[in-house]
DNA sequence: GTAGACCTTCCAGCGCACTGGAAGGTCAAG
DNA sequence: CTTGACCTTCCAGTGCGCTGGAAGGTCTAC
């Protein structure tokens, strides 16, 4: 199997492929002699997997790991369900920010909407912003 | 001032200074005799406005747009509103993708704890992921 | 005169996951 | 024999907002 076959029965381009060979995802396969790399049929599944780990937001070298473990003949279920617990905490810190993050710039529109743009001043530059020191970028 | 008690004032970095010179959202200050940075009081309040523009979710590229409009002159408050507005749009957006993805590794989650390690195959790589194609990184 | 606090410029890298492009090799069909 | 689809490697760039470091200049205090 050719590395375009798999790039259209995984749905990602060579480019990807290679690059997550390059990255410790995929092993080297062995060539052809023509030295076109020749997948066995197994790389779907592992590129499924990879698929639906990111899917999962797992990051590459989380996914990695994974494979790692997987590779070495153990079984990676409890390394995959600390990654998941952790990654649903770093979404609810995330959502936290983003709601707190919204409710500032709601206060903002509702200023934008109050604000004569007679009031700002040049040292302003512009008063909808000003003193709005919340430390939230997101 | 020195870029020194201006970072000092501001809370940023001199390399942030220089750096936001360098991205044009400070303009090139005078220099004192032996080529150091002089800056006059007011970049204090310039500062401070990309500070509350940052914290308000803006890009640097929109700060230099505002900036732009307001060193030219005009009042940027319809432009800062319009700003305002689309970064509201663009949290709720995210906040809705992250909330699904949420659930999707809440449903994991639950896979996992229901999922027997036994399950997961070689071919699977781990059962708890596999077939959860839902296409949503984070 | 020398330590050291501060400043200067310039270049490079981070993290993340790719993506683009150049320059060239391989292979099947016509 | 040529066309063209496909493949190879290697290098570099994307976006975003900085951050680090090297190599050197300036100024104040002792």
């Amino acid at each position: 199997m050719r590395i375009g076959d798999l790039a259209a029965t995984s749905g990602l381009s060579t480019k990807t492929i290679r690059f997550y060979e390059q990255a410790g995802l995929l092993p080297e396969p062995p060539r052809t002699p023509g030295g076109y790399r020749d997948y066995p049929e197994r790389t779907t599944q592992r590129l499924a997997f990879i698929r639906d780990a990111r899917g999962a937001g797992l990051t590459l070298a989380e996914i990695r790991s994974v494979l790692a473990l997987r590779d070495a003949g153990a079984s990676p279920c409890t390394h995959v369900t600390a990654l998941i617990d952790q990654h649903l905490t770093d979404i609810d810190r995330r959502l936290t920010e983003l709601r707190q993050t919204r409710a500032a710039l709601r206060a903002l529109a509702e200023r934008a909407a109050a604000t004569d743009p007679a009031e700002c001043t040049d040292a302003d530059i512009c008063r909808i912003l000003a003193g709005t020191n919340s430390e939230r970028p997101y």
